[in-house]
DNA sequence: GATGAATGAGATTTCATTCAT
DNA sequence: TATGAATGAAATCTCATTCAT
């Protein structure tokens, strides 16, 4: 088994960030100790700082990838423009699911950059305006009311959706495909029944 | 100035639990010192500990207080059976903003209690159940769609409240009352314009 | 009930002594906290500062009460010359049965006194020398054998006495009179059965 | 100059272990503070606990080494069955002299071990039980009077060696070999003049 | 004679981080 | 690439003691 030179701290690197990911999600930045982590990934302490600044720098990293993997994704995702109304919904709902999926496959990452990490807030923002970018074109396009101010409706699908990955995804309750699609149909229709609604 | 005995020792307390509170709220719960916190009572560190046995304990008790609060409050917040459905909506709007009004009074513990506390996910698995509870049986009412899996609404419903607190809410954006009718309105009816619901 | 001026402060300085003198002996010095003691004697701290000027100075004082409960005693006791010798041991019975009755009059002091004072020490010189001057003059009366090293004799003894007061007297195992009878005993004929004495 | 790997931190271990011996010997427990032990072992506070995880549990440490060396070594001096009564005394002597040895050569672990321990009573009564045994086992044997309690002889027995230990063996006024007979003697023969003892 | 409230001084302990190898 | 050993800095908490009433 031939392995280029440097392959073993390669090696030694991922399992740090492994392993502090883990324990960052499971305790808390502070409750979390680097001789925990170096405890998990076979290293000692002095090793850890082979590789990271300080336990703030592994924090930040471990933000940093959650950020760019979102970042990515959610460039990936944006509506096109023109989409026949028939396919609204589906394409929305295939949206959240890719969000949901990305979010289950790395749980820790996102435990730590939704709700751990200072810039959690800031994250959250970004996220909220994609969305509101979206939706006000949407709106504009009338695919949506016309009435409701987009900024709160922002808001209120980012927090559906993060507490939904909180209480149903990330236990595993769920799936991504179900649950994006009771999100989008709640949000889409509301919770009124048909009739009353015709009344109005 | 005629005080009763025992007034200026309750007074401290007082003192502490605002500061302590206050820097929680602010830094979370590690990175608040005693230290700060009897500065900004006006005290010294051996009169904190006349006080609160630790500082997990003044912790708790800012806890205690929150759910407690909300208890009270969600308790006198019930809805009645036998509502006539012209007025559901009002009594949603209405007892909603009682809640909003409640976070916004005590911003400092309202961020402690649903997002600092390891109890956090516990108070809100409580809420959670309460919305549950009330959507369920005007579920079985005919008020509501019988085709929505109840529990998820109420964790939407949840997501929602939390993250309108957080953006709007105790950064003074908006006041309750508009929160909650924003709210309602999106949840009851829906994103999709009036026309297309009757197409379908 | 009439009571003299200064009569509630007394009866407030004794409770503090007793209640002092138990946790002391309970607890020993660094153990017993100044809260404990005004606790048990119904006070509260400054009050304490009233009647002592320090934690030290309360132990001191029950030293000094100690010391000076014995100093009476052992003065009392000294065997007069020219006993005869077949009422020397009856007179080495009593004394002893004396002093084995102080100290377990007075547990607490005594286990102070004995073993938890930093004077400690040389309290049982004190008496080591005291019971030395008395075997020697017994022993240049003839009385005692006199090739025995009299300064080891006493050290022995007290040693004896000590143990004896931890582990028989102070529980109620024994009553002064029994243990001095049996010391007596023991130091006086020594352990060998009275044949093998009588070969040599 | 070659060392093994780890020589460093057992060095520095029991560096901390004599340190710590020598001060709580010398003030007691609580007097002894873990600076003073780092000091004097050439470390720095943290250091300590790296080795020890309080001040508690060095203390232990040492008390238990005090233990098991002494019940090594009683465990090597029973006193064989049908010795020779001639011969008894001597091997008497020489257990004694054993024990004496065993604490002049640790003086540290023997004030601890006997009067600072939490432990040190239970520690006697260990020791006593021993004693017992041995001496009931001579007393059936013959080779002792019958008519004396031997629970009270062996608690005198301890009080003396307790107290010799004190005021003789560790300040190096008198050898092992010395105390050793002089006890025996006392103890064996009594303090009563031959012929006084005749005339019974 | 007594107390509610407060504090100065100091001890133990923790943890991220570094040195020397 | 890795580690055994050590430390600087700081935080929590305790307790005897005092102030003001």
């Amino acid at each position: 088994m031939v392995r280029e030179k440097g392959w073993k701290g390669k090696e030694s690197r991922k399992r740090l960030l492994e392993a502090a990911a883990e324990e960052f999600a499971l305790r808390g930045f502070h409750e979390t100790k680097i001789s925990t982590i170096v405890k998990q990934a076979g290293l000692t302490q002095p090793s850890f700082y082979l590789y990271f600044a300080s336990k703030e720098a592994i924090f930040d990293e471990i933000i940093h990838d959650f950020r760019s993997g979102l970042g990515e994704l959610t460039a990936s995702i944006r509506l096109e423009p023109g989409i026949e109304p028939e396919h609204l919904l589906q394409r929305l709902v295939q949206a959240l699911e890719m969000v949901f999926s990305f979010l289950v496959r790395n749980p820790h990452m996102t435990r730590i950059g939704l709700f751990l990490a200072p810039q959690a807030e800031q994250i959250k923002e970004d996220l909220t305006s994609l969305l509101l970018e979206n939706l006000r074109a949407e709106q504009e396009a009338g695919y949506f009311r016309a009435d409701v101010e987009m900024a709160t409706v922002a808001e209120c699908l980012l927090g559906m959706i993060e507490r939904l990955t909180v209480t149903h995804l990330l236990p595993g309750k769920q799936t991504p495909a179900r649950l994006a699609k009771q999100l989008v149909d709640v949000l889409m229709y509301g919770m009124l029944p048909r009739e009353s609604k015709a009344k109005e």
